[in-house]
DNA sequence: CTAGGAAACGAACACCGTTCGTGTCAAACA
DNA sequence: TGTTTGACACGAACGGTGTTCGTTTCCTAG
């Protein structure tokens, strides 16, 4: 193709590149048509410029990934009403939300230390909440840790969970399935459980009252 | 090049292709150079062919990766001496060394109901572990759920901590940097409370105790 | 000894992340 | 005002990737 090369100038204004607008196109692609067809190509093309274009702003992929977390954990309401029980439940349930919005994105927080300033943000309130609660520095770090890390791998499933292809016949029915045709003799729990493993129910908030009740009840060392 | 078409006869017996050489491959090449590695033209040439010829016994990467995953679970020991409290907290241990042990491979159990014949000899023990500890089924159903996800996730953080690669500086150290730097008016908390966040400690084992404390302190519903 | 079918394979497709060198433009300086 | 400069944008390419297609090879069953 013989495109001549046409001013900037003469373009409609093109919205000049910046980390903010790659970091929200990803966002929005992400969550348009999920994490496979965010490469930096697509970001790029969405931006109407190349992919090498990209890379002044973005270090790389994951830096791109990452970037995008903390974006999405600016959303995150730092404080609520309650006891501080209820606002560190309450804090952690949207921080979870917020991570299965986006497909993907939470899986970038499981193995690192939080960085990112919002990140770091809502660590900050949930040592603050700890510490109201009477706990004493070390328990307090210890907490918040697994506290990130569940949240973080409640993301992941929230996420998996929301991002299910319309298209393909549902994860839990097929395992629902495999379930169900288990060997009772080698699998005798799994078996006679099954109902109670599939029953609905509000895993997500028990799953926090246990964590806290949990951290309350077991000092560190 | 005219390399003639060799009989494999000629050849000196190469061992047949099946899927337990092909999983057994790819750990081998997981554990000695990393996820990234992990390609099918990697563990293709490692078996001496090409990658076409994996998809004979692998639907694609991800079900290889998945046929790993339970692979490395076959070594997890089931049962051990002690208390059922005892047992259920060697198990988990156990599990999450297992699945820290390959990189990478944890993010694969993270977003899935565990569904391979080894993950669920792990959930079946669990399950009657639990019981053994007096759980009605309901409570004994969710406690699994979040265990499972607390080993898959504590699985992760502990592979991304054993494959630091040793040239550059350890993540641990750029972290502890980056609080050092932080705003104390911002970041309060995590300013002043810098010391115990770094700290060492079990905090694997701690984290399991939280777990089990607080599921038998939290029925269900 | 032959026919059939499963397994292995070579080549290719459509992409990917990333880098390099060149071009362009707006602000800073003379 | 004219010129320089340096940051930004971009086209093209490199060296890969997962996966598929059509063909060839080989073992086995008749």
């Amino acid at each position: 193709m013989s495109t001549p090369p046409i001013s900037r100038r003469a373009r409609p204004s093109k919205a000049p590149l910046s980390r903010d607008v790659i970091v929200r196109t990803g966002l929005d692609i992400l969550d348009r048509d999920g994490l496979d067809a965010l490469t930096m190509r697509r970001v790029a093309k969405a931006l109407d410029t190349g992919p090498a274009s990209l890379y002044v702003y973005v270090a790389h992929r994951e830096d791109l990934l990452a970037a995008m977390l903390d974006e999405s954990l600016a959303r995150v309401p730092l404080s609520s009403e309650g006891t501080w029980r209820e606002q560190l439940h309450a804090l952690a349930a949207a921080t979870v939300e917020a991570l299965g919005r986006h497909e993907g994105l939470a899986v970038v927080a499981l193995g690192a230390i939080p960085t990112g300033s919002n990140a770091l943000l809502v660590v900050d309130r949930m040592l603050a909440l700890l510490k109201e609660g009477g706990l004493d520095d070390t328990t307090a770090a210890w907490a918040v840790d697994l506290l990130y890390l569940h949240i973080a791998a409640a993301g992941v499933e929230q996420s998996a969970y929301n991002t299910q292809d319309a298209s393909e016949e549902s994860t839990i029915a097929k395992a629902k399935d495999r379930y169900a045709n288990l060997p009772g003799d080698r699998y005798p729990m799994v078996t006679s459980m099954r109902q109670a493993l599939f029953a609905p129910g509000d895993r997500d908030a028990w799953g926090l009252r246990v964590l806290i009740n949990g951290i309350i009840g077991t000092p560190a060392e």
